[in-house]
DNA sequence: TAATATACCATATTATCCCATAATATCCCA
DNA sequence: TGGGATATTATGGGATAATATGGTATATTA
């Protein structure tokens, strides 16, 4: 199963190339396609990024479960702004513009993965965002651990 | 089924090699990864670690369960701070820096088994936190003994 | 043709493998 | 039950392979 875990910051080249972590690219090395989705985060300045497998799931799920008509025009925009990144030949992914700007990155790369996805961010924009979650945690007073196992399992 | 029981101290060597104990090897033999996912622990200095399972086990929730947009995050943070660390085939893993530094391990590795779970602990602090562990019991007169069976199961 | 993207190559660093040895535990048989 | 034989485990060091990252050359395409 694809999971992705742990923090790694990579360069960005002057060609916009950022080697993926290896543990993350030997995840995803099953999936029908060698490389990465990637799209701008909704929440925040940062870049949202998985597998082609998570894709075609949302994919057929839009067609089968019901969805109210604007879960399914914000499902739909994701899939608008989705790009395909294509690994190299050393496990490089070439990061479109668009992206980068929104990400703000400008040389190093940020990977975080979130298990069953990852992100990618500023190095420095994610310090800010972790102690923004930490502070979050102790004013609602949820211990910013995982409790031994989760609600539901 | 994972349980990791007794205490081990071992060495960890230049390359911040250490082994982890066999009995511990030995019930993560059937896991899809062989090795030990590890995380700095929040309320000592100490390493968090268990199997993959589990950590497999949490994402599903993520992607099943219902979380607040702060629990998701607060997850999410976790996933991040997790290492994937392989065992080499004589059952060793490598230490990243920032476990290293956490735990403020310099030569010797406690793995105190917790059940579903195991910590790594530099011994020193290990005894320290034994003694406070005792010290609070006594402080809130609770018995140092284990209940025959916890409630809940 | 200019600009861009892709493939190819080189290298330093790091991680992984492989072997040797030491220490420990387990087995087996008298 | 003792005590040697065997297997397993822990640990160290050197050889090898993988990774990240920079650069150059070739192909695409606007």
């Amino acid at each position: 199963m694809t999971l992705f875990l742990s923090t790694v910051v990579n360069k960005m080249d002057s060609k916009c190339r950022v080697s993926v972590p290896s543990t993350f690219r030997n995840s995803l090395k099953k999936q029908s396609f060698n490389g990465i989705v990637a799209f701008p985060s909704y929440n925040d300045n940062s870049i949202d990024a998985c597998g082609i497998e998570r894709m075609e799931n949302i994919s057929n799920s839009l067609d089968s479960d019901n969805y109210s008509r604007d879960e399914f025009d914000l499902i739909s925009m994701y899939f608008g702004e989705a790009e395909q990144l294509p690994f190299d030949k050393d496990g490089r992914i070439i990061l479109p513009k668009k992206l980068i700007n929104h990400a703000q990155i400008d040389k190093n790369v940020m990977f975080v993965g979130l298990g069953p996805t990852f992100q990618m961010w500023n190095p420095e924009s994610y310090e800010v965002k972790k102690i923004q979650m930490v502070q979050k945690a102790k004013n609602k007073k949820i211990n910013p651990r995982l409790k031994p196992i989760p609600k539901g399992i």
